[in-house]
DNA sequence: CTGCAGAAGTTGACTGTGTCAACATACCCT
DNA sequence: AGGGTATGTTGACACAGTCAACTTCTGCAG
């Protein structure tokens, strides 16, 4: 072993975020990467000014991990904006879900992002993701005309809140038991595009709403 | 000064809570509500097995805050259930960026409801204050039918996720200082109303997608 | 009125954490 | 070859949550 680890920083974003993934967002400790890293409790220092910026590392891996499954979602459907925005709002809640503690950790008070700018830049490159979709769909005449900002901020929100009322478990039981995360994510933006309110003529309605049961019903992690 | 102090739960509770705001939910700490209530370090057991039991109940306090807000906002639209529908929903994300400290202890990881009745009962009042309300605009046509909890718990995504990102700040600063609280959610519910896509008969297109600026730019907290 | 059992509070200690100051070692460039 | 600097280490401090043992008060049975 030597007596310089020669690769330290991403080690312990490493260490840091298998912590993170086993023992949960209160798990994270500096010290304990250090361990893990195979290191003494103050090496960290020389690469973070403090734990904020560990965890601001740890939390801008993910904000990357979660844009490049938006942008894999979109791809795949090229050529039919809203289907991407569709598929890319899924692939949120479906992260947020798989990634429970990472999500928290991203969108928690822990790290303050306005203090971190490679963390800022991440987080907002996922926002222009959204954002630049429901441009796309607006040209295709698939969303309606208006400011893409203050539409795509109320997507943003029902999505974001979708994940969070999923990982801390708020949804009622009946709710998270019926169906999973990919299909509530589905139901919710197909609601948000449709719209709730009750239409004069009951020709143009949109299909009843309705959700389809969940085949599988996963494993519930500690 | 009486050996025993009398009224130790409410005011260790009363405490915490005023640490929270002051010092946000990292600040929050057992021995400080503590010698804030003019106790020792370990007083608190008496009243609460551990941390965790002690946050429930500030939770608690603050589900309860909300609670009443939401029932007072509905109360001032007794005829008309959608608009009452607005009102608690932008009761509850301006409870949000009002009491920003504690709506993120409420909903994040640092209690798990699942271990607190109380806290859990309490959380449960305000999900199905919005459920009811939902069906009480299905029974006065001013919603499409369907499963009310199916629309609900899309309403209640929105306005959640609209509040952590309010209290995160992690709305784009342009959409953060263009306009308040009350403006983005009276326009998250309206949009989630009407819904996003664009209608075939531009007759019965909602009004054109914009947003009000707000009137005053309230001080911004550390 | 008298005890006394138990509730309520205190002291002291243990472990673990974030962080700092002072020191040690290995790498790199001239 | 040698010094400067980046990188790690040791030891220490304050503070956190929590436990065990002790003290004080309160309410109630006799």
């Amino acid at each position: 072993m030597a007596y310089h680890h020669g690769n330290l920083r991403p080690a312990l974003v490493e260490a840091a975020t298998a912590l993170l993934e086993e023992r949960g967002p209160l798990g994270v400790t500096l010290r304990g990467a250090a361990r893990r890293a195979g290191v003494s409790q103050t090496a960290p220092y020389r690469h973070f000014p403090d734990k904020g910026a560990l965890l601001a590392a740890v939390a801008e891996g993910g904000f990357r991990r979660l844009g490049a499954s938006m942008r894999r979602a979109a791809r795949a459907h090229p050529a039919d904006p809203l289907r991407a925005l569709e598929a890319m709002a899924i692939a949120l809640v479906r992260f947020a879900a798989q990634h429970g503690a990472h999500y928290q950790l991203m969108c928690g008070p822990a790290v303050r992002g306005r203090d971190h700018p490679g963390l800022r830049r991440a987080a907002v490159a996922a926002w222009e993701l959204l954002t630049t979709t429901v441009t796309d769909c607006q040209r295709a005449r698939q969303i309606r005309p208006g400011d893409p900002a203050a539409l795509a901020f109320v997507l943003w929100s029902l999505v974001h809140g979708l994940s969070t009322l999923l990982v801390d478990e708020q949804l009622p039981a009946a709710v998270r038991q019926a169906w999973g995360p990919t299909e509530l994510a589905r139901h919710a933006t197909e609601v948000l595009l449709e719209g709730v309110a009750a239409r004069a003529a009951p020709g143009t309605a949109p299909a009843p709403l309705r959700l389809r049961r969940r085949r599988r019903r996963p494993a519930r992690r500690r």
